[in-house]
RNA sequence: GGUCCCGUGGUGCAGUUUGGAGUGCACGCCGGCCUGUCAAGCCGGAGGCCGCGGGUUCAAAUCCCGUCGGGACCGCCA
């Protein structure tokens, strides 16, 4: 027998028994040729195995060690290790695999180069930090199939070949062997087909799905990722958030043993004027301030434009000198900004800055009260369009006062009514902000006939879920009546032809009786790495890629034959030397 | 497409500002000693294309140009 217990499951009710465990040396502790203590590790933790006799073992070998439990001598036991009271004596050694050194340590107490803790993912895998991750994944991933089964979902597969549509991300593309020329597209999100779920009486439907987006990575963005996706027939807004809330408080409440607090709801437009993002991070202050009024009738320049909005940085004049400002006002710029306007306040509370010799002592006292300045604030001003001074005040927020993602507890914002289109693009046809079946408020439909600056005003059935400032997933009620699907494709400049072409098969499914449904979909992936307190979701993907998509693992992306590529019907235009070279 | 940070024995770093022999620290590794340790301890040892290429210089880890790799971000992500 290979194993009777898990290490660290070990402990004093255990005394007496004879035990077999099986795992990798963790480290051991020789003293000469009689005694030597083995810290044997697996999936449970770590215990300490007694050795009488001389052995051969290195770090990381695979053993497995047959004893008997006991407790520890008097003044040995180590209050530190789940096991520490007691130990594995009278042992006998198997060597079931040895080990050479391995490339970076395992207890490492500083941070180990991602491109090696990638290459030997199998070696990081064994590291507390990972295992623990990925069996909260687990647990997350469990907790949302109970939650959702619980409301009566059906969990349904959707297919990975499907057509690709050209709205939204760029799609990972797979040639069709079968047809050439043709090609699949591994799904964006299972957007279209669980809205036919709708349409075939499913009712509820879920699935932990994968999806895949050919965008650039972040931090927060891997080529492939995993969301919960839903969708529910005869619902709205409403009915939608509290599914929602249901699973995503099962997960949490699975990994923390405590229910999550209730979530703000916010309105898009709130959540930008002031805290510039839709998906605003509340665990901090640092709020936008309302500023254009106020300079109505300036005389300065700068300050003569469609919005001028604010930030007072508590305490910055002291805290951030003339270099760290500068450094401030060069990321604005990078933002798109044309300038960032700062005041330091004096200790008399007077504003000191380069533009105050441009702005009259009336403006200067309405601009500190308005702000709340205190003596040694820094306020920092942006004037600009509405849409660009939100933005780049948003970030620099973030800049000045973001916390690590794992302080502050979990603040669960609901953002709702987004505005159907986002902006107007240069044929002067709206863009829509979340997809063309997002149904308007019904309050706004009468808007859709009308021009540009009107149709930015109509406000969807649109909702957010943002979690400390990252934004866990989206969803909205969908369009299931013809008329208004044909208003918002005419407000997109969308002929009834071309609809037809790129979305024919949904809109011919709607013909046949389309229920009123809704859905949504967040990320697993983002949840579980907020749960984790980590920074990155790499750290709860078992295999991910880097930032430049590639695994060091298995070198994917890779050159494919000659041969494959004549298959499939494929002819490499922009042949590169590297592809050359390894064939 | 763009901005910024990083690259030095297996790992993590210092050294780069102000050029002067691969100079140093911690961990790991190898050998020896050690019967109650637990990040064991003590003694000894090995291990380097300073990412790569070019340039400047009597002389480059250090300065300049390019390039590759990793990371953070902007754009992008309906």
């Amino acid at each position: 027998m290979l194993r009777t217990d898990y290490c660290g499951e070990l402990g004093v009710g255990d005394v007496g028994r004879e035990v077999v465990v099986s795992g990798w040396v963790d480290r051991r502790r020789e003293h000469g040729d009689h005694l030597a203590f083995i810290d044997l590790r697996d999936r449970s933790g770590v215990v300490q195995c007694v050795v009488d006799e001389r052995h051969d073992l290195r770090s990381e070998y695979v053993v497995r060690i047959c004893g008997k439990v006991r407790p520890r001598p008097e003044g040995t036991v180590n209050p530190n290790l789940l096991t520490g009271e007691i130990e594995v004596g009278d042992c006998t050694v198997e060597v079931l695999s040895t080990a050479e050194p391995l490339p970076f340590p395992l207890h490492a107490r500083t941070e180990v180069d991602e491109n090696v803790r990638l290459r030997y993912r199998y070696v990081d895998l064994r590291t507390e930090r990972l295992q623990h991750n990925l069996e909260l994944r687990a647990k997350v991933n469990s907790a949302i199939r109970k939650a959702m089964e619980a409301q009566r979902f059906t969990e349904i597969e959707t297919p990975m070949l499907v057509a690709s549509t050209p709205e939204g991300a760029r799609d990972f593309v797979v040639p069709a062997r079968l047809h050439p020329g043709h090609f699949y597209a591994l799904p964006q999100s299972p957007q279209i087909f669980k809205q036919l779920c709708m349409v075939g009486g499913i009712d509820r439907y879920y699935q932990i799905a994968r999806c895949l987006r050919d965008e650039d990575l972040r931090a927060d963005r891997q080529f492939e990722f995993m969301q919960l996706d839903v969708e529910a027939s005869f619902v709205g807004q409403d009915e939608i958030m509290v599914f929602i809330s249901e699973a995503v408080g099962a997960a949490v409440a699975a990994v923390t043993g405590t229910v999550p607090p209730e979530p703000i709801y916010m309105s898009w437009t709130e959540a930008m004027e002031r805290y510039g993002s839709d998906k605003p991070d509340v665990r901090f202050g640092l709020e936008l301030v309302e500023l254009t009024g106020l300079f109505a009738d300036t005389t300065a320049k700068v300050f003569q434009v469609e919005c001028v909005k604010g930030i007072n940085y508590t305490g910055g004049s002291k805290s951030l000198g003339r270099n760290a400002i500068d450094e401030l006002t060069r990321k604005c710029q990078q933002w798109g900004a044309k300038g960032l306007a700062w005041f330091r306040v004096g200790d008399d509370g007077a504003l000191e800055g380069a533009l105050t010799k441009f702005m009259s002592v009336q403006e200067q006292a309405a601009l500190g009260l308005a702000m709340d300045a205190k003596p040694g604030d820094l306020l920092l001003l942006i004037a600009d369009s509405r849409r660009k001074a939100r933005a780049i005040l948003g970030l620099l927020r973030l800049e000045l006062g973001r916390p690590p993602i794992n302080e502050g507890g979990l603040n669960f914002v609901w953002v709702t009514d987004f505005p159907l289109f986002e902006a107007i693009d240069d044929q002067g046809h709206p863009v829509a902000a979340h997809h063309p079946f997002t149904m308007p408020h019904l309050d706004d439909v009468a808007l859709l006939d009308g021009a540009a600056e009107e149709l930015l005003a109509v406000r969807s059935q649109a909702y957010d879920l943002v979690l400390n400032g990252w934004e866990l997933g989206s969803g909205s009620v969908r369009i299931h009546r013809m008329d208004i699907q044909r208003a918002v494709f005419r407000a997109l400049g969308i002929s009834d032809e071309e609809a037809e072409q790129r979305f024919g098969f949904l809109l011919d499914a709607f013909r046949y009786g389309a229920p009123p449904h809704a859905g949504f979909a967040f990320g697993i992936d983002r949840l579980v790495a907020i749960l984790a307190g980590e920074e990155n979701i790499r750290e709860v993907i078992a295999f991910p890629k880097t930032q430049s998509g590639a695994d060091p693992l298995s070198n994917s992306p890779t050159v494919i034959s000659d041969r494959h590529l004549d298959e499939l019907g494929l002819r490499i235009k922009f042949a590169d030397s590297a592809r050359r070279l390894e064939l």
